[in-house]
DNA sequence: GCCCGGTTTGCATACCTATGCACGAACATT
DNA sequence: AATGTTCGTGCATAGGTATGCAAACCGGGC
């Protein structure tokens, strides 16, 4: 008793009922095989009949690339990376290949869940938002299998990157709370391993430096909402509370905006003045309107696509890491920079 | 010259060096499956020592279960499908499933991009925010594939659905903003043709009547952004504004308040009160403080990975419909209710 | 010493498609 | 008419794993 799981159609049936070999009906669905227009047309709709479609999974084993690419996404939450994602997917999706996801732990590497990938015999794996032992990075490339890390950097030498301007982002945001004449400034780090947040944060005092000021105060957010807001608390309940804030990236500003209003009773930017990282949407909703380095998804995920592409059907060039451009984006919650 | 695609560490290596046969290499990675201690043992060191990892493609051809979900999501701007994904992803991966994830076009059919998943035969599809032709449905329904719709309904048999509790919430949101005084209450709907939209429009209605109220105005804001934005814009520039508005989601509702107090310079809830549907994280942030209709991620997702989940194992069982409580929500938005 | 039941192991095959190779047909060239 | 080209098709096999079946093994009971 096999009934249970109905058999699918297979090339076989389609070659019978059109009466031709198995090969021909591999070829009426493969770009570019030598076949005939006429036997072509006859076979597709045998196919159609039957309702025949390609086994992707048999073809993956075959020709030994599965056209898909695992996505390792830690953090949803920060609405950075579901507008990365879909541009992500949509983009691979038109150059014909599959995005296989997984979840994984913010602040946790990404072995475990690279194990199921590579089960999968992904063509590539895009990390966003977390970084892999190195270990596994070189059974990576040993299995010949591109990594590309998004919005990290990582020692390990066989692995490309694409990221933002995270340090000249971070400077000029400096600059431009020291010459706003602020005198508490404060930053509220992200996860304090991850390359991004170090990057920004030494741009951001190279900043302040180059104006003549230091950091005020700091505290960490882990990149999360309620740990950004936590932060936020500990920095307002000082006596001397800060009258500037950057936040690592956007997600943690929007959380520590909602704190120093709701919370504290402070305007903004009359009373402290906010900044954030990445130029999500919700940055530049009126009731936030805040100011920003932005980290510009369509190149970036140009970029991301593009490199990693190209490492797949070129197993053996070299990793790179891609910086995109973006640009310090002044809104309504950081006052005016004096003329 | 073969050497450009450096071929994987196969069962059949492990098996070489651990001097037993292929056989044995399967048993060992195969929970359940009849071999001794000693020689799992034996086999898993071998494996560990060559870096073999049993490839999931080969798998599948013979199991003919691929331990893959589909999952087509339309519209990732709207953070409430991110979340849920987010919460699916874990779920299924927490039982031995992985997710292949395809963006379609909101507000079209998702028959293009299911071309692309049933290839992949996957175990099972689930749909966020989008539909399939019925021919399609009947498709997958005679391939043994379950096809459920997150947060749709259709009149297609053969697929399951889990969704809120559209036209109750509907309703109430309705009463409340007919029992709040309201003279002048509006809605905002999302896209024409969805289940979602006209279920809760329709509860509306009906809440409104129960108060002896009727709906002064109507634009659809097509569930996008800058759909609701525009619609926003028409509903406040006739000299007779709306004094309430009711957005068939979150998502619109925060795109059309940023209209209202930005372009309008309206206070909230003083001169116009906003209710949406969803309660998405931001709902919740001090500068919205949405009343909305909650549709609770946990259960929700609870329900699709059980159903679809039985369904895959069991492919004869007839479609459910499984409708998830949610409540409403006040916040700040809207008006105390009188007592 | 023999037989029986249960457990482990190997052998051989199936899953479905892509593709190298050989062959035949059709056609052009001289 | 004979030879050389090009194109289209079928045959046969490979790709990596799971699994039914039979053989081998082990221990125990008589």
């Amino acid at each position: 008793m096999n009934s249970l799981r109905p058999r699918h159609v297979t090339a076989q049936d389609v070659a019978r009922r059109a009466g031709v070999s198995q090969s021909a009906v591999s070829r009426a669905f493969t770009p570019g095989a030598s076949i005939s227009d006429d036997l072509r047309e006859r076979v597709r709709s045998a196919a159609v009949a039957l309702g025949y479609r390609p086994n992707a999974i048999a073809r993956s084993l075959i020709t030994a690339r599965s056209r898909i690419i695992g996505i390792v996404a830690a953090y949803l939450q920060n609405h950075f990376y579901p507008d990365v994602l879909d541009a992500l997917s949509r983009a691979l999706q038109a150059r014909g290949y599959h995005v296989l996801l997984f979840t994984a732990d913010l602040s946790e590497a990404a072995d475990p869940v690279l194990d199921g990938l590579l089960r999968y015999r992904v063509d590539g794996v895009v990390l966003a938002s977390t970084t892999l032992s190195s270990d596994l990075a070189g059974e990576c490339r040993a299995a010949g299998i591109p990594v590309l890390l998004f919005n990290r950097t990582s020692d390990v030498a066989s692995v490309s990157s694409v990221t933002g301007e995270n340090r000249r982002g971070g400077r000029l945001i400096g600059e431009l709370l020291a010459a706003g004449g602020h005198e508490r400034i404060a930053y509220i780090a992200g996860i304090e391993n991850s390359s991004t947040s170090r990057d920004r944060e030494r741009g951001f005092l190279e900043g302040l430096a180059a104006q003549g000021r230091a950091l005020f105060a700091r505290e960490a957010g882990h990149y999360r909402f309620d740990g950004a807001a936590d932060a936020a608390r500990r920095l307002f309940s000082r006596p001397d509370r800060p009258d500037a804030v950057f936040a690592a990236n956007d997600h943690m500003a929007i959380a520590a905006m909602g704190v120093a209003t709701a919370e504290f009773g402070l305007r903004i930017p009359e009373d402290v003045a906010f900044v954030g990282f990445d130029d999500v949407e919700a940055a530049r909703w009126p009731a936030y309107s805040l100011t920003t380095f932005s980290q510009p998804i369509a190149p970036m995920v140009a970029a991301v696509t593009d490199l990693l592409l190209s490492q797949v059907e070129e197993p053996d060039s070299t990793p790179r890491h891609v910086v995109v451009t973006g640009e310090l984006i002044e809104r309504g919650s950081t006052r005016r920079r004096r003329r």
